[in-house]
DNA sequence: TGATTTTTTTGAGACGTCTCAAAAATAGTG
DNA sequence: CACTATTTTTGAGACGTCTCAAAAAAATCA
């Protein structure tokens, strides 16, 4: 196809004319634009301004365009200023796709939403987690592409969008053991970096996390530290490193403290409000009811909440009750809860990955936060 | 740089064993494996399969490759057949961006998170809704991009976007009034669709919606029939067109009813559990104390909610209780709501954003889709 | 001044795909 | 069989960018 200096030659005006003329501007008469039109028309010439639309308005070079523009320190000042107002004029706006094809990179990584089909799709952790991990992103000029997994081979999308040149990374979140996309993504060479990872043996990947037994032992020492000793556990069924990781320093706080678990004080329930309350009741009605009630996340704590209250067992003067994660419900239910720095934790991601996609990793790849108690009503 | 034929050749051997050579698949030995190696050094390559690596090892021309792998009529089974299978030896895929390029579209569509900033980020339904528009778009060999717009000049990060050529088209939620948004869309001509429109006047672009007015009107009748007369409104600050949708048909149903709508039954606050629990209190320390509360959605009911219980009214019999949205809280607390269809808004919503990305635009590009009521213990 | 070094600009070429017009192969017809 | 009509394949070229080696311009030095 023809440049928009052939046309306005062809047409017999100024580079300038010719654009206003197939821009719609007002500044140019009718007659003009028909002239332009039809030499474009000739042509077959559609407006798409370009760098050599620049360059030849600015009277340089395509190369010097782009240098230009991306501030090469190659370029005189003054030639640089002449290139910018040139841009300015034309309106040009970089096409992103030729310069991915050129460069071999997208300025893209993919984040996968959380384990499709959950029914309830509540998970306030993972939901501001990404907005902030995409915040990281855009102040780098990345963006991020939010796709949905199968729970079968859920590694075969990643390698598709990787291979595709899709996207030049990933972020990865619900990691499990031996995970397939990880193993996937490593075997591939593919830049991902994780939220989780601590608790897993052998992770030799980038990950941040927060430390969860670190954050269930805060909630049981100032759980013992008021003389509670019957502690139940809310937990989720075992196989997820989150969830076992925090159950896991419940029985060691409990050993520490010289405490027999007894029967029924733990319970495990999918991540669902209503099979949380009906897990809170098993545990009340267990032989020796606790005094204290320990669930993995904020959601859990509320669904247990309900219980509590409709069976007028008051919190926290007959049970205390934690939850995790510091959410707006937990917040709002006066909920004692676990803050994780989910702010830094994401931008730090972010840069890791970053690091490993501009194939300069980052000395520390591997970096861990401390999570904090947030002690409210629910346990004074 | 060079292709893999011409490394083959250049090191004698097949191509075939070139591509395991580079591959460092086991099948070639060490010195071939070397040899292979210099003679990609010399010619500068690395592995990358393009479509010219399958024309040479199926002894067909590039575009006889490009059309087999589209699929084309034009093709004869038999070498589709040969290149099908000569793209399988190799391990090829598509460069998205080559393909980008040249055909000028991206297959990704963008869709800001909601208003930035927004404390709480508790939005279920948005979240469930751009989950299935994702699905929605994989299904039609989209992607979503998710970004992040500032609270002023939004507009200018949906421009370029889509004059950068990173996206062929939008999704839009949380529509205002004379969303500069969709202003700067229209003028560009840039394809989006909106979750949201039905009761903006002049709303000339393509949209989903669900009846809103309808929604209300549908509690409303149910609270009537049962007999309340003292109803009160939970709703947002105007100025957005759901809440004042909802706003004024909870008006219209009161002055069809022929009840007079008493000082204090009518709140606003933010969508924050917090300030919906004091309004609700607010409500009900009016003059004329409302028997049912009728709130603008599921959070704004569970703030309400949480009041009513900590001063021992007891829902419904003291006090009925409806909310809006069908979100899991409301489901758990039994709460009475308003069901919205939000996985066939979804898929339609992305055939007419589909329809106008490729020129066909659907004929009907304004879907109103039907509220539902649920109804549960919180009104009976 | 002329020669040399340094700075700046140039123009070609490659990235991998799709698509067009033209060429080649095949099928159909009298 | 010769000719035409149809099907299938070919190969070139364009999409818009970045970057390299080479050329030109400017600055420095003797």
């Amino acid at each position: 196809m023809a440049t928009l200096k052939e046309v306005a030659d062809s047409a017999g005006v100024s580079m300038l004319t010719a654009f206003q003329a197939l821009s719609q501007h007002d500044a140019v008469d009718e007659v003009t634009r028909r002239c332009v039109q039809e030499a474009a028309d000739n042509l077959n010439y559609t407006l798409k301004i370009t760098q050599i639309d620049i360059a030849d308005l600015a009277g340089v070079a395509k190369g010097t365009v782009s240098y230009a523009l991306n501030n090469s320190e190659l370029i005189k000042p003054t030639t640089r200023q002449k290139v910018l107002e040139a841009a300015q004029i034309l309106g040009y706006h970089l096409n992103i796709s030729a310069r991915n094809l050129r460069m071999n990179r997208t300025g893209v990584v993919g984040y996968s939403w959380h384990v499709a089909d959950d029914p309830s799709r509540m998970n306030n952790l993972l939901d501001r987690f990404i907005y902030r991990v995409t915040m990281a992103a855009e102040e780098r000029s990345f963006h991020l592409l939010t796709f949905v997994q199968p729970q079968k081979n859920a590694d075969r999308v990643y390698e598709s969008l990787i291979s595709t040149s899709r996207v030049d990374g990933f972020i990865i979140s619900d990691v499990t053991y031996n995970d397939p996309r990880i193993a996937r993504l490593t075997a591939m060479r593919a830049p991902f970096a994780a939220f989780g990872g601590m608790y897993l043996e052998n992770a030799d990947f980038a990950y941040v996390d927060v430390d969860g037994k670190k954050g269930i032992r805060l909630v049981m020492d100032h759980l013992l530290e008021q003389g509670h000793e019957r502690i139940g556990l809310l937990g989720w069924p075992s196989g997820w490193p989150f969830g076992d990781a925090r159950e896991a320093s419940y029985r060691e706080a409990m050993r520490d403290a010289g405490i027999h678990i007894e029967n029924g004080w733990i319970a495990h329930t999918p991540n669902i409000l209503d099979s949380a309350a009906m897990a809170a009741q098993q545990i009340m009605n267990s032989k020796y009811p606790p005094t204290a009630l320990v669930c993995a996340n904020d959601l859990m704590a509320f669904g247990a909440k309900s219980y509590l209250d409709s069976v007028n067992l008051r919190i926290p003067d007959d049970v205390a009750l934690t939850g995790y994660d510091d959410d707006p419900t937990a917040q709002f239910l006066g909920i004692t809860s676990v803050h994780q720095p989910i702010d830094e934790l994401a931008e730090a991601l972010f840069e890791i990955l970053l690091g490993d996609i501009n194939q300069e990793p980052l000395p520390n790849r591997q970096i861990i936060f401390n999570p904090e108690l947030v002690i409210r009503r629910s346990t004074r």
